[in-house]
DNA sequence: ATTTTAAAGTGACAAATGTCCTTCGACAGA
DNA sequence: TCTGTCGAAGGACATTTGTCACTTTAAAAT
């Protein structure tokens, strides 16, 4: 069977055995167990991460207030970072948890950038990736903005079947911008 | 006086007087009066634009509702684009519309490739625009999901002193998801 | 100057959502 | 088995925001 990592890349652009191996050769991996911060508040971030096995998120706590927002939740096949940290050498704005036990597989920033110079088609999934990711946000800040909290949840449930019954719905809940009251109110009417 | 254009790119990155020619050389100047569509929802979007003079906003219409949302604005010094559509080809999503008489400089996809190739100090200061660009859309997501209509209200004041006097309230509104009337309410109290 | 039109402000009421508090069931650890 | 924790559901009530209908003000057009 093909490795996920393989999947995933080959989706956007085909490589041959040898440039995955040669991929795969930068990846380190990592196991955690649930509950674990891969990336807390304030720390660097030096890593960016494919998902093998498990549930993360990632979340903004507001100090004031002290609720909590979900910037992103990951599972098997995604990548998950603090990307604002990754890229510019920042301090976390978001810390990142292990909603269960994870394995994931690490990419260093260095090790990010080598691949994109050497591997064309490496810096191309990249791109296409990141402007995926664009347009994902642009048409979540439009359903937040358009949308009812009811035309929310369905599009999130319709979007991440997975994920829905795999998190806890208090979560779903602070990354669609609602109260988890507000969430159950929705399934009765 | 500097020309805004080379002032905007060298807040990022300096440029020699025959390299600004050279930029400057790639775009049209275009005139348009108010209420003037720039884009309209379905057509292929050819350039981008930055703003010498008046103001546009960019928006979505709810096909059901009817009901607008307000994308992006844009006054002197900002670019303003259907990006999706001009950068994959695709139609529009998106209607671009003059808020007052303006006046525009156009630059085509062909020649914002062109000057990329040619000028890594252009590609520079796109690649650190673009950037920006996804950390203000992050925040502004972020701020519909943790602020009050009030709270969002304030920040865009804040924000954009100019252009909250300078365009209607009723359309401020749409950028902020709330009615007409809330924006009002909040004066007062 | 006069007329017309667009934008802003207001009040009354309705609907959506938040807040607080209690209950219930599932399940992991002692 | 018992107990404690966690997630989910629910009711009662408060608050925010939306809707609608109308008035006032400001700006454009003639």
């Amino acid at each position: 069977m093909m490795h996920p990592l393989r999947a995933h890349i080959e989706a956007i652009s085909k490589v041959t055995d040898e440039e995955f191996e040669y991929i795969l050769s930068h990846f380190t991996p990592v196991k955690l167990k649930k509950h674990h911060l891969l990336v807390r508040e304030g720390e660097l971030v030096k890593s960016e991460y494919f998902v093998l096995k498990g549930c993360l998120r990632s979340y903004i706590t507001d100090e004031k207030t002290g609720k909590e927002f979900t910037y992103q939740f990951a599972a098997e096949n995604w990548w998950i970072s603090e990307r604002e940290s990754f890229l510019k050498h920042t301090p976390a704005r978001t810390a990142i948890e292990c909603l269960e036990d994870c394995e994931l597989l690490a990419l260093t920033f260095e090790d990010n950038m080598k691949l994109g110079r050497e591997l064309w088609k490496f810096e191309h999934y990249k791109s296409v990736k990141s402007a995926h990711g664009y347009v994902a946000l642009q048409k979540r800040l439009q359903l937040m903005i358009m949308g009812s909290a009811r035309e929310r949840f369905e599009n999130f449930v319709q979007q991440y079947p997975q994920l829905y019954s795999r998190i806890p719905k208090a979560m779903i809940a602070t990354y669609l911008g609602v109260t988890r009251e507000t969430i159950s109110r929705l399934y009765r009417k």
